[in-house]
DNA sequence: CCGGATACGTAAAACGATTTACGAAAAACG
DNA sequence: CGTTTTTCGTAAATCGTTTTACGTATCCGG
């Protein structure tokens, strides 16, 4: 059905090879040649097939990414700033959802692989990313986004999210607020244990104890469930720290069912930035991570990797940026002071 | 450094087309030898390369999708659908953007079209599809979603827009609301005319006159901008009737922006339904688009085509759901009733 | 025990590109 | 002008599969 290099060799009275050079620019070809054969190709309307052009040339130009989720807007964000950088060299991108899931995501992956990518880029489902045998195997550079498995050798793209946790955690102590809930998805996972570690980290700067930590879960759905839950006995809360996309949404869903209003009873900070958290009312203070430069690191350090270049191994740590809006307030009855111990504790809730 | 077909061969002791029978089934081999076969191929992590058996075998298994966008969650959520879909077949999807632009379409269409695809699903940037003779010479089955050229002959899901349109007037103007502004991406976009259409049956059948309407273009930023320009003059409007997603956002954006509250002030009825609708405050009155079952339908028809079943073209239109929330509320001053003509025109509008 | 199925493995020819080795013509050089 | 070099096209080999054609062994009925 579609035209192939020799039915285009014919046209043009050349050899297979001849177009061949006129395509991948391998080989100077005479001009009058190249005229003739990009005639030909034009009325066939051939194009060489990418399959078997990789099979030869043993050089692939499709890239491989794996993420736990394609409704996750923070995923499929990644994968639009890394499909963008990707287009400038002349790659595709071939995608597959884990459902965080480690069984699916090794299956997914071994189908991935089974393409013979360039490079693959992946966010692991859980941060041992356990299916990194099958990458070492087939031999390819990979760069591992957003969960960094423990001692990871290897390149890694992330956010430094000891600090995001810290600004966070300082934005909303320096609000007056003392008795903070930290919404965690789970602890399983590197990135959000390092979060958890910034923000405590401010609290004993301050003379606080823990703040609350509750974990809900990667979706929407069972994140308000259980938040829910969690607010049927919950009075004390003056700020709830939401340390992802899902959980910020969990969050408001659960304070609105509760009637507690944001910021007058309640303050609220979000993790990722998003547009609804600008367009809602109250617009949303939230840590913004830098996702499109996210994706183009990644890119660049695979290309440099495929091209062959042999740098070390590097964890970027990219920095995120507090976007104060109107969700968050200054603790009612608490005046705006970075004295430690004290309040919180006692503070009432004003209850919705 | 990848085993191929032939290591294991010579490592099982059997030819290499014995291996390949083994893998794909395609003819049966000795129960001892499949044992050998598998044990050998365990041992060197060997998998078929899909690009030599996509050339050789001359059946593809991946299946490419072009998008206009893919920072909008609706397109996202549709590839989220489809690869769940896919997989099943064990198919793997490759995706591009046309960045809503008619001429990065056709390369990246060109591009996906190069791995010689299955099958391809497009969501066109412009509903003309003027990409398409690209697909047609290349003589895969494809199913365009969301966006229908006019008069097409082919395979197509869509929603019912009209009546899509017609459910979030009817609820408006049930609400007692006269004074609505239908908020368009564009009205270059034939799904964005229809819903236009069926809200403008609405008005004529209600006696009113046609509602004010203003288009704010295809992302947040764009659509923020525009209608704080509109809203500068506009103290009449009692509801908005946003047709996209991002024009959803742009509406709330700006309402805030000039302090007018919803629904108190003016009532807002949005296209799509994400979580964040759900969780924000007021929820959202939506119309929620069936995502999930679009990109399943999609697939099922281009499954059909793949297999060679030659069934008539068709065009899918699934039914949208209103989802009435907190953010629509009866018109101020308005009693709620379906009386034509009278009130609207001169029905103040609260200023925030 | 013979003839014809049946079962199943192997070698070799594809698939559509790239790359290598070779050769003919043109250009450069002394 | 003869020799060497450069330029550039072609034929053939090759990538890792699948598929076709063929061969050998086993089985079965008569």
């Amino acid at each position: 059905m579609t035209a192939s290099i020799k039915d285009v060799a014919k046209k043009a009275g050349v050899s297979a090879g001849t177009v061949s050079n006129v395509f991948s620019g391998n080989r100077v070809v005479r001009a009058d040649l190249v005229e003739r054969v990009r005639e030909a190709a034009r009325e066939l309307g051939y194009q060489p097939d990418r399959a078997a052009s990789q099979l030869r040339a043993g050089k692939a130009r499709i890239v491989a990414a794996l993420v736990p989720d394609l409704n996750n807007p923070f995923f499929t964000s990644l994968i639009a700033s890394i499909e963008s950088s990707l287009r400038a060299d002349g790659m595709d991108i071939i995608v597959a959802s884990s459902n965080d899931d480690p069984a699916e995501e090794r299956t997914r992956l071994a189908a991935l692989l089974a393409w013979r990518p360039a490079a693959l880029i992946a966010i692991p489902c859980a941060d041992e990313f356990a299916s990194r045998d099958l990458v070492d195997k087939a031999g390819i550079p990979y760069v591992v986004v957003d969960r960094v498995p423990h001692l990871f050798e290897g390149d890694a793209v992330t956010v430094d999210n000891p600090e995001a946790g810290r600004m966070a955690a300082d934005h909303l102590i320096g609000l007056g607020h003392r008795n903070i809930v930290v919404v965690a998805s789970t602890m399983k996972l590197r990135n959000i244990r390092e979060r958890c570690e910034g923000i405590e980290q401010v609290f004993t700067d301050h003379g606080l104890g823990r703040p609350t930590l509750i974990e809900v879960g990667l979706d929407f759905e069972t994140a308000s469930e259980r938040l829910a839950d969690f607010m049927e006995g919950e009075r004390q809360a003056t700020a709830f720290l939401a340390l992802t996309n899902f959980a910020t949404l969990g969050v408001l869903a659960s304070l609105h069912q509760r009637g507690r209003r944001v910021p007058e009873d309640v303050s609220v900070l979000g993790f990722d930035d998003y547009s609804w958290m600008r367009a809602v009312n109250p617009p949303l203070t939230a840590i913004r991570q830098p996702v499109e430069e996210m994706g183009r690191m990644a890119w660049l350090r695979l290309r440099e990797r495929i091209a062959g270049e042999d740098v070390p191994f590097s964890r970027m740590r990219l920095n995120c940026k507090l976007m104060v809006r109107t969700s968050t307030a200054p603790a009612v009855g608490s005046p705006q002071t970075d004295r430690p111990s004290s309040a919180g504790r006692s503070a009432p809730a004003k209850t919705g």
